[in-house]
DNA sequence: CACCAGGCAAGTA
DNA sequence: TACTTGCATGGT
């Protein structure tokens, strides 16, 4: 039986997902091409981003193993259209550490764990914050948790889902004490209200064409 | 020219 | 605990 914010939830999946499909959500090769975009993409266009993936496949370090044999000075000069390129050349550097020393550097190992454990664990590693540790466990791992980011925090807010001054796991505890826990579900929906973010988000809300009014 | 992007950590009081 | 600031490129 849902509850009545289920149902607002679903109503809002459901007219998300009518006016943009499938996003096909995370775009990458594999999980750990995911985590490293994971890193990259904090607080940048994903179109930046996208130019420091490309740098390091060129080069052949888009691997646990490459961004381990290269030099933190060499990295952050392949990841520079991202953005923020010494500071992350140093977390890349700090989650491939954790990787190896505390996961075994096996992807396998690690989605075999418990999902509040590692998510834990994931949160202990510099630069690795709430979003970034729960996009790489939603979108590399395929762990059922929700994703929170700016444009969720404003869908809710402006939707009155949550108090204005409303924490990322208040949020988060919204979606998921009020869907079921479906990877898929979680998948789809945050990356459909990233488009909505993309395409309608400007700091005022209230633009007539969005398929949600008030965003 | 100003403002923003799929955040996070460190510093201050 | 609750603000503030630094990090930095590339697009509009």
């Amino acid at each position: 039986m849902p509850t009545s914010t289920g149902k607002k939830l679903r109503e809002i999946y459901d007219n998300l997902y009518a006016s943009f499909g499938p996003q096909h959500w995370w775009p990458a090769d594999d999980s750990f091409e995911v985590i490293v975009g994971a890193i990259l993409t904090q607080n940048t266009s994903w179109k930046n981003v996208e130019k420091a993936i490309r740098n390091l496949k060129e080069r052949k370090f888009l691997s646990p193993q490459g961004l381990k044999s290269i030099t933190e000075t060499e990295l952050a000069a392949l990841i520079r259209p991202s953005g923020y390129y010494n500071q992350k050349a140093k977390k890349l550097k700090g989650f491939v550490k954790f990787f190896f020393n505390d996961c075994g550097g096996d992807l396998k190992a690690m989605s075999a764990e418990e999902l509040y454990p590692l998510r834990e664990r994931l949160l202990g590693v510099k630069g690795i914050g709430p979003e970034t540790a729960d996009s790489i466990l939603l979108y590399a791992l395929e762990k059922p948790i929700f994703v929170v980011d700016t444009y969720t925090y404003r869908l809710c807010s402006r939707h009155n889902l949550v108090a204005e001054d409303a924490s990322y796991e208040q949020i988060q505890n919204m979606f998921m004490d009020n869907l079921p826990a479906d990877v898929q579900l979680f998948n789809e929906f945050h990356a459909l209200i990233v488009r909505l973010g993309h395409l309608y988000c400007r700091r005022t809300p209230g633009c007539d064409t969005c398929p949600l009014k008030g965003f």
